[in-house]
RNA sequence: CGCGGGAUGGAGCAGCCAGGUAGCUCGUCAGGCUCAUAACCUGAAGGUCGUAGGUUCAAAUCCUACUCCCGCAA
């Protein structure tokens, strides 16, 4: 079968390797351009870029996809396989492929539409999530699907070990698409709209944490936005406005503190919530280090976090 | 050279602006108190103050360069 992976983010990077390994051989990887990374803004290219270099599979990194059409056209290829790429894909490669195109999307479908997939099933507090395989149209992941599966979400679960064990169980999705759409036995289930729910990309930003919230709903966001885009309040120490950035794990605790208010005197660092409190473990102070919420209280004395 | 914060015993910090014997909260070790303890009391060990120069009678502190860590931004 003659197929082209369309990939950037990492979590495509175990279903790139079972194609290398078991096949069908990738004719060509589509990905990202190379972008600046971190505080040197070092240009950086993707890991799944790296990995078809070595491979000896030709690699395009246009800065719009539709650039290279003709080049991908005349692959002529079968199947074009998409996984966290980046792109909104043209027309006019949507119907490049002889046979389908299919995406691997990181959530059970029709839920959770969009870039913060995996983020959003963890703060929805869902019990499960999984790997959806389906046809690409033009209204973002709202292809008829093919397959699925699912796998827990764990009490503790991150967005960090949620990623990875998508990305792990993404091949096996991926392979039994792929050997359905070669016999002509893949299903077409049409995606139910009015269930559906769309989630946009995460900023920076959108990991500041609302206290007026209740304890256990922010306890979940602490998980689901580690590692990206983490969560941070604002904290007063001597007068200064401060960013403290939060980890997991946090306890959900009870105490009558107001929302934004710290327990003082303590070795704990206990903040109140809309509904219960939270005791972080572990912060992070602007200019310092990750480390552990006692360790920040000896040097620090934070009278207020923001609301 | 994108903006900014930081480097001080094992940990987190103060001291720097107005140079003059290195301090706080913990931890560690020893002893004490206690039925007991992560609690309390007493004592002790442990620091080239990131590196290299410079100014000075004298530098953690002032000046210069460099290294490393971190927040923002992208």
């Amino acid at each position: 079968m003659r197929l082209i992976f369309i990939a950037t983010g990492e979590i495509a990077l175990p279903s790139f390797r079972r194609l290398l390994e078991s096949g069908p051989r990738p004719l060509a990887l589509v990905t990202q351009p190379d972008k600046p990374v971190g505080r040197h803004q070092t240009l950086t290219p993707s890991v799944i870029k790296l990995e078809a270099l070595a491979a000896g599979i030709p690699v395009y990194q246009p800065e719009k996809i539709g650039d290279i059409a003709a080049e991908l056209a005349a692959c002529e290829p079968e199947i074009l396989v998409v996984m966290a790429y980046g792109q909104i894909l043209r027309k006019d490669i949507l119907t490049l492929a002889s046979h389908a195109i299919i995406n691997l999307h990181a959530s059970l479908l029709p839920k959770y539409r969009g870039a913060a997939c995996i983020q959003a099933a963890i703060d929805a507090g869902d019990s499960e999530t999984g790997i959806t395989a389906m046809h690409v149209v033009r209204e973002l992941d709202a292809g008829d699907m093919i397959v699925a599966r699912s796998i827990p979400i764990a009490a503790d679960e991150t967005g960090g070990s949620l990623h990875d064990r998508l990305a792990d169980l993404a091949p096996a999705v991926m392979a039994e698409a792929l050997e359905k759409l070669a016999n002509s036995t893949a299903a077409r289930i049409p995606q139910d709209n009015a269930a559906s729910s769309y989630v946009s990309k995460l900023e920076r930003d959108d990991g500041r944490l609302d206290w007026s919230q209740d304890a256990t709903s922010l306890e979940r966001r602490i998980r689901a936005y580690d590692p990206w885009p983490g969560t941070f309040t604002h904290a007063i120490e001597d007068g200064r406005v401060k960013r403290l950035k939060i980890f997991p794990a946090v306890n959900v605790v009870d105490h009558s503190l107001t929302h934004g208010e710290i327990l003082s005197d303590a070795s704990e660092l206990i903040v109140g919530c809309g509904t219960g409190a939270l005791r972080l473990l572990t912060v992070q102070p602007e200019g310092g280090r990750k480390m552990l919420a006692a360790d920040y209280l000896r040097g620090r004395r934070p009278t207020t976090l923001e609301r």
